[in-house]
DNA sequence: CAGAGATGGAACCGATCGGTACCAAACAGC
DNA sequence: GCTGTTTGGTACCGATCGGTTCCATCTCTG
C-alpha cells in the first residue's frame, strides 16, 4: 500500500544528498538512479525541496533512535552514559562513506535560516541537545542543560574535525574532552554512578 | 599596477560565496556585483574553480594574521593565551553577517577531498592547529600537539553551534569547556603563568 | 598626441537546472 | 475481463549554469 515509488526515491535522494550534496545532486540523478520516472517524481513531491525537507525529517527520527539504541546499549554507567555518544561518533567515522553531519551539511548548503531545510537541520540539533540532558539530569549533573549543549558541541567540532582528516579519530580526543568536562563538573546526590 | 578589475572580483567573490555558498553564486552574480565584464573576469581567473581557491588562500592569509593578532592583544597571560581564541571567535558569532567558517562551510560544499578547494581549506585547519600548538608549547604544557587539536575541535564546535543558534552564546561555552581542559592538562617547567 | 593594454557590454554556445504535459504499459480490486 | 490508479519514459518548457568570442571604450605610458 505504501507507494514503492516514494520509498525509492527518498531512499536515493537520502543516499545522494549526503555523499555529493543537496544543491550538487539534481532531479535527474535521482530519477535515474532510483528508477522513478519524472511524472512519479512530481506526483509525490511537489518540488525538489520538498523531498530535501521529508528526506531530513526522515534522518533526524533514524538517526536519533540510533542515538538511543547505543546509549542503551552502552556498558557504562549512569554517570558517564552521556560519553556513550562518542563510542557511537567512532564508529561512524569509520564508515567509507562518511561525510560528515547531513544536518551540518544543510545548514551550510541551505544558508537562509529561515528555508524549511535549514529550520528542520537546526531543530534536529536541538533535539539531540534535549536528549542528552536528559541523560545528564538522570545522572544528577548540576547544570545539566549546559553540560548537554556544551557535549552536543564536542560532538559538533568532533563531526568536523572527521571530516577534515578523514579519520576515526576525533571521535576519542573529543570524548576524552568530554571525560574531563564531566570529572570537573558537579554531580549533587547522584542516583547511581 | 595591480589589476583592479581581479581585486574586485575576488573582494565580491569572498563576500557572496561567504554569505551565500560557493555553489549558490553564479558568475554572473559575482560580475554585476563587482562591476567587472564577463570577458575580463575569464581573463583574469581561467574558471570559477581558480578564483574559489584564490579566495580561498587570500581568506586563510587574513584569518590566520587576525587571531595572531588577536593573540598578541590579549592581556592573557602565556597559560591561558590560547583561550583568546574564544575571546576572538565571540566578536566574529556577533557579527550580523556571520555564517559559520568559510573553511568549514568549503569541506561541505566541495564533498571531493581531493578537490583543489576542499584541499585549501582542510590545509588552512591544519596551520590554525600548529599555531595554537606553538602557543600551547611555548607555555609549557606538555602534549600540547593533541592539546592544540582539541582546541581547534572545540573552535569549530563553537562555530557550528554559533551558526545554528545565531547567537555568540557558543563561543564562551566553548571557553569554559577548554579552561577546564587545560586545568586539568599537565604543564611541566612552566616558563611563567 | 599616439599607441598599447586593460576594461565593460553583449551576443552566443552547449549543458543542465527544476518543473509540466502527455502517453502507453503495468497494476490493482471487483 | 473491465475499470481506475500508479507507474516509467519522453518530449518539452523557460531559466540559468560555466565558458567563449567579438567589439567599442577607456586609461595609462611614451
Amino acid at each position: 500500500m505504501p507507494s514503492n515509488a516514494r520509498e525509492r526515491l527518498l531512499a536515493a535522494a537520502e543516499r545522494l544528498f549526503y555523499e555529493e550534496g543537496i544543491r550538487a545532486v539534481g532531479v535527474e540523478r535521482i530519477l535515474s538512479e532510483s528508477g522513478v520516472g519524472r511524472a512519479s517524481f512530481y506526483r509525490h513531491f511537489p518540488s525538489k525541496d520538498d523531498l530535501v525537507v521529508e528526506v531530513l525529517r526522515r534522518r533526524d527520527a533514524a538517526w536519533r533512535t540510533w542515538l538511543a539504541d547505543t546509549v542503551r546499549a552502552s556498558p557504562r554507567g549512569t554517570g558517564e552514559l552521556p560519553l556513550a555518544l562518542f563510542d557511537g561518533l567512532a564508529e561512524r567515522f569509520a564508515a567509507d562513506d562518511f561525510r560528515g553531519c547531513a544536518f551540518i551539511n544543510t545548514m551550510v548548503e541551505e544558508a537562509d535560516p529561515a528555508s524549511p531545510a535549514h529550520r528542520v537541520a537546526a531543530e534536529h540539533k536541538q533535539k539531540v541537545i534535549e536528549y542528552l540532558d536528559g541523560l545528564l539530569a538522570a545522572a544528577g549533573y548540576r547544570g545539566h542543560r549546559d553540560l548537554a549543549g556544551q557535549l552536543a558541541l564536542l560532538g559538533d567540532g568532533a563531526i568536523i574535525t572527521a571530516l577534515r582528516e578523514r579519520t576515526p579519530d576525533a571521535a576519542p580526543r573529543a570524548r576524552a574532552v568530554a571525560e574531563a568536562l564531566l570529572a570537573t563538573a558537579d554531580r549533587g546526590t547522584a542516583p547511581q554512578g
